[in-house]
RNA sequence: GGCGAGGUAGCUCAGUCGGUAGAGCACACGGCUGAAAACCGUGGUGUCGCCGGUUCAAUUCCGGCCCUCGCCA
């Protein structure tokens, strides 16, 4: 299988929809806000059929696991129908899960999250932090005490008898769960930031920020609270807004290409050039490493 | 021109009853195992508007000047 990474405004999609084109594929969102339904523009969905997109109203809680299994269904289904799933997303470790093994421990019991977060509010990050040494001496080590999120949880783990340090597994390791290749865009950091100025624009254009304003009327998750844009799109005046969710874009970018550097076996294609050209590149490699079946790699030849 | 408010980090601002300064955001780097467009940690940054006075010592007090904003002419 296949799977195209790349930061914001990158042209991921169209390279990956040029590979839909050109052989039998079927594309698999690796992207943590394009599951929700109800925010087209802000997530950039695209109107070509993907995998793992819309799927979950904005009250819904999105997490990394649970993604995962519907990603792993997704492409285990399309490699039943004789096509190559092609994973296309923004999201690192959404990535990672997809591609991988990637082990993750089980969900919190009913009320076990909310338990501990008071807990946590209640004695302190460094009384709550020790508790957490005395049930799990080695995750209490990895944990800063400020860090919340991940004190409430490693005790949440720790109180079902698991344990937040992993057995094993690393968070980037060569594990694929099915042969892969990864392509990485490769843009220079100006280029990215007009393409995000360009993108920017005609998102606003198309109603950016009615479609925040009729998201934040209703029900939200902390996570889909949490989408880039919910805070600044809907309130600035709109030159501002522009401006900030530009800048908030340029940001993310830049954080992607962190991501992009530990992907192991990363093929790094020029990004700045029509998507087709691109998705010529990518088969090509691909056939040459023999990561389509035979028979369908030289049918369009 | 008059009155008022203000000029301190890249930005928004706090502060120093006189001993050369600090938060948030931004930036850089690192971490991350059911919130990852999230979250946590570490770090640098300043002629404290300009000139002069008082003082052992002025970003802080005093005087003048310059600039910005608001109101009035």
């Amino acid at each position: 299988m296949l799977a195209v990474f790349g930061p914001t405004a990158s042209g991921k999609s169209a390279v990956a929809e040029a590979i839909a084109a050109r052989i039998p594929a079927e594309l698999v969102s690796a992207d943590s806000t394009q599951v929700y339904r109800g925010l087209p523009l802000l997530t950039n969905q695209s109107d070509y059929p993907t995998h793992v997109v819309a799927i979950w109203n904005l009250d819904h809680d999105a997490s990394v696991a649970e993604y995962q299994q519907l990603a792993h269904e997704a492409i285990d289904e399309i490699l039943a129908r004789g096509r190559t799933p092609v994973v296309v997303g923004g999201t690192g470790l959404y990535l990672r899960a997809a591609l991988s093994e990637l082990d993750l421990p089980p969900a919190p019991a009913a009320g076990e999250r909310e338990r501990w977060e008071r807990l946590y509010a209640l004695l302190g990050p460094a009384a709550a932090h020790s508790l957490l040494e005395a049930r799990d001496p080695a995750a209490a080590e990895q944990v800063h005490a400020n860090d919340r999120r991940r004190v409430v949880r490693a005790l949440e783990l720790a109180e079902a008898g698991r344990s937040l340090v992993p057995a094993r597994d690393t968070l980037w390791a060569d594990d694929w769960r099915r042969p892969t290749l990864v392509f990485g865009l490769e843009l220079t950091r100006e280029a990215v930031a007009e393409r995000i100025a360009e993108r920017t624009r005609s998102q606003f254009a198309a109603g950016l920020q009615e479609e925040v304003r009729r998201a934040l009327g209703g029900p939200l998750s902390t996570t889909a609270r949490k989408v880039m844009g919910m805070e600044e799109v809907a309130d600035l005046p709109l030159t501002e807004a522009i401006e900030a969710f530009a800048a908030r874009n340029r940001r993310y970018a830049a954080y992607q290409r962190k991501w992009m550097r530990r992907i192991p076996g990363l093929v790094s294609v020029d990004g700045d050039r029509p998507a087709g050209e691109i998705a010529d590149e990518i088969l090509e490699v691909a056939r040459a490493r023999e990561r389509l079946p035979r028979d369908r790699a030289g049918a369009d030849a």
